[in-house]
DNA sequence: CTCAGTGCAAAGGATTTGCATGCCG
DNA sequence: CGGCATGCAAATCCTTTGCACTGAG
């Protein structure tokens, strides 16, 4: 019921583009085609992508290099770094490009799928989340939640 | 404001080592001198540790040994994992032993609060995450709730 | 032209594992 | 006693870094 959407420049994709482009250009980096390579791994993807992924997708990408421009972009607000545990880490694009949300992490397959929770459930959330860290003296940036479980994938091979 | 509890075999403690013990036995697993000196590193301490923590604690118990007796007793639900990203993973005590609470993970320092939800915020929450989950066909086990920001120690030092 | 970005290979650091020995049950 | 647990050292795995080279602006 959801197609790809790979190659074909759509919209999105140069509004995508444009947006990481000046984020890269504040902090005085080029958006060189590596760069761009990496970008569109990611946002071909539903799910975060952790190195050896990306990696396939984009064979002929240097892993130092990725790691690096991962860096670099997560420095710039365009990626965000999961670190979930198991291995390695997953990556995906941050806030402003993709909306919102929490993760469903298989603890079998160490997969992370997207879910998004309701604004209202959302907004009572950050609302004692700033209560409790104002108590505690702590400078709150962002919040990450998680639910851990077995993905559908797992459960069949039980 | 608080004191350490350390030492003196209060009840607590006797309570603790009873359900390590039966956790443990139930795997088919001894409750050996040193397993007992790391769940009392990690009852001692207010906050989630890591391996240096731990061994800064207790000198005499081999890294390895640690390492590997953190895996045993995660296994049998006594301690959890936490993964933060910042180099070293952070471990307490689980669920049964320490009430249900989430973390203030300072991105500057790496160190890790613990803090509690209202439990109608909890409620509302797991019943949404339910939602999600049965949507996705994931069969959800725990949630883990954190906040990233800065903490008091860390503020200060700008 | 120049300097940031790249690729390769090698280093780094947290965690894991092999193996001989020690100790709990 | 017998096998799980331990300690040390070496290995592993993900990630980072050094360095010479390439390409973007």
């Amino acid at each position: 019921m959801e197609k790809p959407t790979a190659s074909p420049p759509d919209e999105q994709s140069l509004d995508r583009h444009a947006f990481v482009l000046e984020r890269l250009s504040n902090d005085n980096h080029r958006y060189t085609t590596g760069r761009h390579r990496l970008v569109d791994a990611l946002a071909g993807s539903s799910k975060p992508l952790t190195l050896p992924d990306i990696v396939a997708i984009a064979p002929d990408l240097a892993a130092s290099s990725v790691y690096r421009n991962l860096e670099v972009l997560e420095q710039c607000g365009v990626v965000k770094r999961i670190t979930s545990g198991s291995g390695h880490a997953h990556f995906e694009l941050a806030e402003p490009l993709l909306s919102h949300h929490h993760h469903l992490v298989c603890v079998d397959c160490g997969e992370i799928e997207d879910v998004r929770l309701d604004d209202e459930v959302e907004e009572l959330l950050d609302q004692h989340l700033n209560m409790v860290a104002t108590d505690a003296s702590f400078k709150p940036l962002r919040h990450n939640l998680d639910l851990q479980g077995h993905c559908e994938k797992c459960q069949d091979l039980l």
